[in-house]
DNA sequence: CTCCGATATCAAGTAAGGTTGAGGTCAAGC
DNA sequence: GCTTGACCTCAACCTTACTTGATATCGGAG
């Protein structure tokens, strides 16, 4: 019996704000039906799409990005564990390219801590090519796209 | 000679655009004086001011918390080396902190992978409490704030 | 002296990720 | 039958971190 659950229910399930849900909607994250009254009726799957949202967003993904990963979920049957697991694996590796951004950071900045050089042309710890650190980091979309400016 | 340092000539140094700087500025980042045709003048430390925003920046810290941890710096005296290497001890605890939290998510993903379960309720690797590797994520401000809802 | 490039200000726009409010509908409980 | 709560839409607003454009001025080169 799929009887479908409310926007409200989905929303304490997850701890999201309904009005989050609703945005998230309109972003193509996910995909509810509708009843006869138009209100929204949501899949048990899709309280595990909202989820994975929420993990994916503490990787610092833009929505865009888990978009495209939920996509990937195949779009005619229900996921299976199997799918789940496959997007689980990507994610360990982009913790592990992460601790390992950071640990190669931290080396930089031992090797800086004593000598006070935070001065750009001398400090290892500053390099703009190195993203590794940079994705999710919000506005900062230019960032490094002008170190050739001069 | 304290020449001082025209406001393009910082951008050129640091990579920051001269908005980007004007900006800065604004926010309290900086404090450049003015010469008489009321252009801003910069001394040397300005761009080790510009250069720690930028590397903070790469750590995720929001301006707001970069401005405080720089109001920190002695304000008469002329910031020294010692002055410096304080502020990077602070963010090596930061990026320790850091590696711990995603080793830490790493070790419950790997406790997921497998049974597929990313549903809230269940999995270790949702835990809104755990903050660790939130911060510095964009406007999601209000995230975890509201787990008391239900 | 004149012109150009660098600078200045100020208002408005942009992007992401939402929230808030107004105004309307629907089903259940009393 | 009426109210209440949950839901609907749509437009407007919010924050952060900037950029862009209009318009004006400064200062050095020629």
């Amino acid at each position: 019996m799929h009887k479908g659950l409310s926007i409200g229910y989905v929303a304490r399930r997850t701890g999201l704000a309904v009005s989050a849900i609703r945005y998230y909607e309109e972003e193509g994250l996910v995909q509810p039906g509708r009843d006869r009254g138009d209100r929204r009726v949501f899949q048990r799957g899709d309280i595990r799409r909202l989820s994975f949202v929420l993990i994916a967003q503490r990787l610092g993904f833009a929505l865009a990005d888990i978009r495209a990963a939920l996509d990937d979920l195949p779009q005619g049957r229900n996921p299976t564990r199997a799918d789940w697991a496959r997007l689980a694996e990507g994610f360990r590796q982009e913790i592990d390219s992460r601790i390992e951004g950071l640990t190669l950071l931290r080396g930089k900045l031992d090797g800086c801590i004593g000598c006070g050089c935070l001065s750009l042309d001398r400090c290892a710890l500053y390099n703009p090519h190195d993203k590794a650190a940079t994705r999710g980091e919000g506005p900062r979309y230019l960032m490094g796209d002008r170190s050739d400016e001069f």
